[in-house]
RNA sequence: UCCCCGAUAGCUCAAUUGGCAGAGCAGCCGGCUGUUAACCGGCAGGUUCUUGGUUCGAGUCCAAGUCGGGGAG
């Protein structure tokens, strides 16, 4: 199998404290992406709120999308057709799908909250009970779903998952998963882990045979995903047993313990070879990515940056904050005034705080370049200062201003 | 001048035979981590137009008045 524009090099280490964090490059057939970098969320071939110009101005070295929701809209034969969903959505750079694996979960066992908490805070009443009221259902081949938008059955399986993220023609695939919550026992996430490993296992499979029949096509790099929750012998198995196949990268997956984000990433990493990318799935908080990179991770995605710019709570310079506070109303000042985003260099919060107040589109819009921008340029910093060998400085003075009160 | 209808939270309106006065929106605040999310949650908000009466108990029934809407002349 030929993995032509496909590569990864390392070009720094850290040291000391951060000794597990990374410089590198990562290239693909549409491009390079310098890691550590933040992948901006674009679920459904959009980052939501933003034209394709307004998500490369703000830095953003590729984007990630999902092949559940292709897949059920537009289809992912339309994808294809389109010549894959860069072309499709007017992104000229790297792309990434997730598998669906997550919505195995989000559908299947309705976690309402959040993936990264502290497992105390995980109420009965953060889980759907009742399985009729499940849109998805895992067994040892697969899931059989629901659709979310008209009800109709669908099953995804590895093979399936693989195919239409072929389809989908991203640069950076992943496998199949099952993503469990920390709700789960540990006996369940053994089952759930053994069975992402075979899953694992028919993807590369599915995977090859896909990329040897379409010949022609960019090559898609396969990512192994690594589960286990908030244990460190299951973190530790999983990562072995997923190290030692043929993925080209991985990703770092599943319910995280907030509270312990440096050590869980860290026992996967641990085990993981150097000189293929680690992807951690789903993080993208200010602190967390520190702790990301610090961890030995490489690349990350998050909804947050767009999810908390659409329900009006922006990075500002001493921590986050909700632009709809009365305060706002007259407070004719950008976000934070040394931001060098589009938003920033032209609007106040008193006016953003109107366009929220008042309902208007543009609101989400102008929230959404500032936070997208916030969190590609926290981490191009934090690359840039890895290289520069001073990172541990300018991460103790963002944290220091950001979490004033930590 | 007479007749009819109405008046309950900032706004629009609910409230069973008389039985703990509620909702939506607005307000204030919080949350959101591989997007079922321009979302979700919490809090606050009252002399039920006024005065008197009936009743164990009145937003609800009775009387008078005030204000508003409609009709007649």
């Amino acid at each position: 199998m030929k993995r032509e524009n496909w590569g990864f090099a390392i070009k720094g280490n850290g040291r000391g404290a951060h000794a597990r964090a990374r410089r590198g490059t990562i290239t693909t057939p549409h491009g390079a992406i310098a890691t550590p970098a933040f992948i901006p969320v674009g679920t459904k071939a959009t980052v939501k709120s933003l034209a394709v110009e307004q998500v490369r101005e703000s830095g953003a070295q590729a984007v990630l999308a999902n092949a559940y929701h292709l897949y059920l809209q537009p289809g992912s034969a339309i994808l294809d057709q389109a010549g894959g969903l860069g072309s499709f959505m007017n992104w000229r750079g790297p792309t990434f799908t997730d598998s669906g694996g997550f919505q195995v979960l989000s559908l299947g066992v309705g976690f309402k909250k959040t993936l990264a908490m502290d497992p105390g805070e995980v109420t009965a009443d953060d889980v759907i009970q009742s399985p009729k009221l499940r849109l998805a259902h895992v067994d040892d081949d697969g899931v059989t779903f629901k659709s979310h938008l008209d009800g109709s059955m669908h099953r995804f399986t590895p093979e399936v998952s693989m195919q239409v993220q072929h389809q989908i023609g991203a640069d950076i695939i992943f496998a199949f998963d099952e993503c469990t919550t920390l709700m789960n026992t540990k006996e369940y996430q053994q089952i759930a882990l053994d069975r992402t490993l075979a899953w694992a296992h028919r993807c590369i499979a599915e995977h090859q045979r896909l990329t040897n029949e379409r010949v022609g096509k960019p090559y898609q790099a396969l990512f192994g995903v690594i589960q286990g929750a908030q244990y460190e012998d299951l973190r530790k198995e999983a990562s072995r047993s997923i190290a030692a196949l043929d993925f080209d990268g991985f990703g770092i997956g599943g319910a995280i313990d907030k509270s312990a984000l440096t050590r869980i990433v860290s026992w996967v990493t641990d085990e993981l070879p150097e000189d293929k990318p680690r992807h951690l799935l789903g993080i993208g908080e200010p602190d967390d990515l520190f702790r990301g990179v610090e961890s030995g991770a490489d690349t990350f995605d998050c909804v947050a940056p767009t999810r908390n710019a659409r329900t009006s709570a922006v990075y500002g310079p001493s921590g986050r904050f909700n632009l709809t506070v009365s305060e706002n109303r007259t407070a004719f000042s950008p976000i934070d005034e040394s931001c060098t985003c589009y938003t920033c260099a032209h609007y106040t919060k008193a006016y953003l705080h109107h366009l929220f107040k008042s309902k208007e589109i543009l609101g989400s819009t102008l929230t959404t370049i500032h936070n997208v921008h916030f969190t590609v340029k926290l981490v191009d910093k934090i690359r840039e200062h890895l290289d520069q060998d001073n990172y541990e400085d300018f991460r103790d003075d963002f944290l220091a201003r950001y979490y004033p009160s930590r």
